[in-house]
DNA sequence: CTCAGTGCAAACTATTTGCAGATTT
DNA sequence: AAATCTGCAAATAGTTTGCACTGAG
């Protein structure tokens, strides 16, 4: 189903985004840096360049494949589009990033715009937070 | 009380750092862009240079005395420190900044991440919009 | 066969840094 | 005078683009 995914949008079923694709769908992680999945591919030998990784991040945002966020430090992070809006909790001191989804807070920020005369296109929220334990790294 | 300020961080009273502090104190919008505050400075024929002004920002957002948001796009942007925390809508046709506080967001942000056993340490919520109005496109 | 897609290197944008001279204390 | 600060140019980091070649349809 990948490849209905890249003709749907437009795009020639090539081996880098294929690739890339599988790569988005099958690790165990979910959100990735333009560079994390160059390391990837480099690792495995595929000889897909920068920017490459680049352009089909780009088209599959276009496309609405994925999404791309803009944490705090300077590289974007990419990850699949599954649907579901939610929003991002990034460990500061481990950079994992975990999600959620606030309904109330989603309304809420609905009605803000509103008061304000504006209509809600999109919202980005990130929680920076501290893991609470006794047991630190 | 500009002077205060400096002293209490721990800089020197210098010219370009007393020039970039009064200009946020006194300009008409509160959103500034480091090259947006550089241009004005070479329209004041200032001669003060690009890096000092991204030096001296980053100094006062170390000092707290300037908050740096990274919205979309690639550019940072900063404000005068004020106290009172905030977050913003973006206007995403004009690019108009406005700032709102919403406690009952504040406070669900601080128990989800309680639920996920984390600390809040710090956040970021922009909200992006489009004027609301009877002629719309 | 045609045109989109690719790799590479070079270009770009935002920001940072090294250094020698200028300023503050 | 000592130490910090500054301007400039050069360096960096992330991302994009031009171009000749490769590969999908």
């Amino acid at each position: 189903m990948d490849k209905k995914d890249l003709k749907q949008a437009g795009l020639k079923i090539t081996r880098p985004r294929l690739k890339i694709l599988e790569l988005l769908e099958t690790a165990n992680q979910r959100h990735f840096t333009a560079e994390g999945i160059y390391q990837i591919l480099i690792r495995e030998d595929s000889g897909i360049g920068l920017a490459t990784v680049y352009r089909v991040l780009t088209q599959f945002e276009s496309a609405g494949l994925v999404v791309r966020h803009h944490f705090e430090g300077a590289q974007s992070v990419f990850e699949l589009n599954y649907g579901e809006h939610h929003d991002h909790i990034v460990d500061v001191k481990t950079g994992t990033i975990i999600e959620f989804h606030d309904e109330i807070i989603e309304q809420r920020q609905i009605s803000i715009a509103k008061k304000h005369h504006y209509k809600l296109v999109d919202h980005s929220l990130t929680l920076y937070c501290e893991k609470i334990s006794s047991d630190e790294d």
